[in-house]
DNA sequence: TGATAATTTGACCGGTTGGTAAAACATTAC
DNA sequence: GTAATGTTTTACCAACCGGTCAAATTATCA
């Protein structure tokens, strides 16, 4: 039989297995570099090492390859905001999605470019998962730091606009990391620049929002 | 006489000047939404109004058509930083200069994405630009921060993460557009957001670059 | 007005792209 | 072993891509 793998329901065979972590393996690295139209199913097959048609018997099409990495993918990506703990410490809670959003920069860097291809030229695969579970997920947290905010836990602010504060800062580190590097030059653009930046962004995020009793803001 | 129009340097007629402006504009809506590689020279010609050879007139290649764009925006994109006042109040520079920021975010989103676009592809256009004048300007403004820490006037942090702080959370806004809107939804998506992003991010920045006794944090 | 230069167009080219067909080859089940 | 199934390859296609060319059209100016 020559039905190709999607047609089939079961009955994965250890082949199967091996070769679709290895496309899509292949597919990160490619369309994490060059976004989706940039992307060639040829450069893929190639990093892969393997043959176009071969796998295109695995993926019909690009679209389905694409669709299959952003599915196993996204997931993933939003633990580090599920583990968000309602009942913990607000600013340790903060403290640590800080550290572990910063630490998938550093771990997962195509993952992240991966999905700021996707959303920066107009998230035309993903609009649905924006709408819906990532949108009710934020919701859900955005609930508990109002809720902190509240108590007296931490200062009064948007939640909404907290957490893109932290999505983009940390994200910043894998998104624009040639920049990053550029500017930084070659004496500071090791790994310790992770060490720069975590330290950095706990003191702005923690002190940022901590209480305070006045509220009047000098400058010199 | 059939020069094209780069290899000519004076004498730029109205109609080279008005279909000049008339491509670039329909580039940068190319580029900004697809990046380099995924962008045709068919497209950016049917956006512009006009036919491909036509538009290759004015500029020869894409690549040409590319830099052009790109040096024409940079140097306007860099203005807010080059504001940045070392003999001004701390906190209100770094006040107006993410207000300033936040404002290109939400005036030309198009031209934050290009950028955003090509430093996530890896910057294979503008290397130079990153590592030559764009870094120096940043290790110039780097060092006003610098000092202004030494003198006690604002918190002591890392200049560079707290520009790149500065950079990724006001951008953000133009290059997740897509992002920010589905999670906030179609309520609060309109322009009333772009002030709410400034008032958090004014009172992260600012409280969180101010001096405290203590020092110590505490959660609840 | 007419000559000259500037602009625009349609037809075209070689290379690349996403994808197919069919046969060759390998693996597994019996 | 062999038959059935699963995998890989070779050859190929039509559409698209960046770019060229020469001819047609339009603007400029003496």
């Amino acid at each position: 039989m020559v039905l190709p793998r999607a047609a089939r329901t079961q009955r994965r065979t250890r082949i199967q297995e091996e070769k679709e972590e290895l496309i899509l393996e292949a597919a990160l690295d490619v369309f994490a570099t060059h976004g989706f139209r940039g992307s060639t199913i040829d450069q893929i097959a190639d990093v892969a090492g393997m043959s176009k048609p071969n796998l295109l018997y695995y993926f019909r099409t690009k679209d389905a390859m694409h669709r299959a990495l952003i599915d196993r993918v996204l997931d993933s990506w939003l633990d580090p905001l599920r583990e968000f703990d309602a009942e913990g410490n607000p600013v340790s809670e903060i403290r640590s999605y800080i550290r572990r959003k910063l630490e998938m920069a550093r771990d997962f860097p195509r993952e992240s470019r991966l999905f700021a291809n996707e959303i920066l030229q107009g998230a035309p695969h993903i609009e649905d998962e924006l709408k819906g579970p990532l949108k009710s997920l934020v919701d859900e947290k955005a609930e508990v730091i109002r809720s902190w905010a509240k108590a007296g836990k931490i200062a009064k602010c948007d939640p909404y606009h907290l957490i893109f504060a932290i999505w983009s800062t940390t994200q910043h580190y894998a998104d624009f990391d040639v920049q990053v590097r550029g500017v930084l030059g070659e004496e500071r653009s090791g790994d310790g620049r992770f060490e720069d930046a975590a330290r950095f962004l706990e003191q702005l995020f923690v002190s940022g929002l901590e209480i305070r009793e006045g509220g009047a803001l000098t400058g010199d």
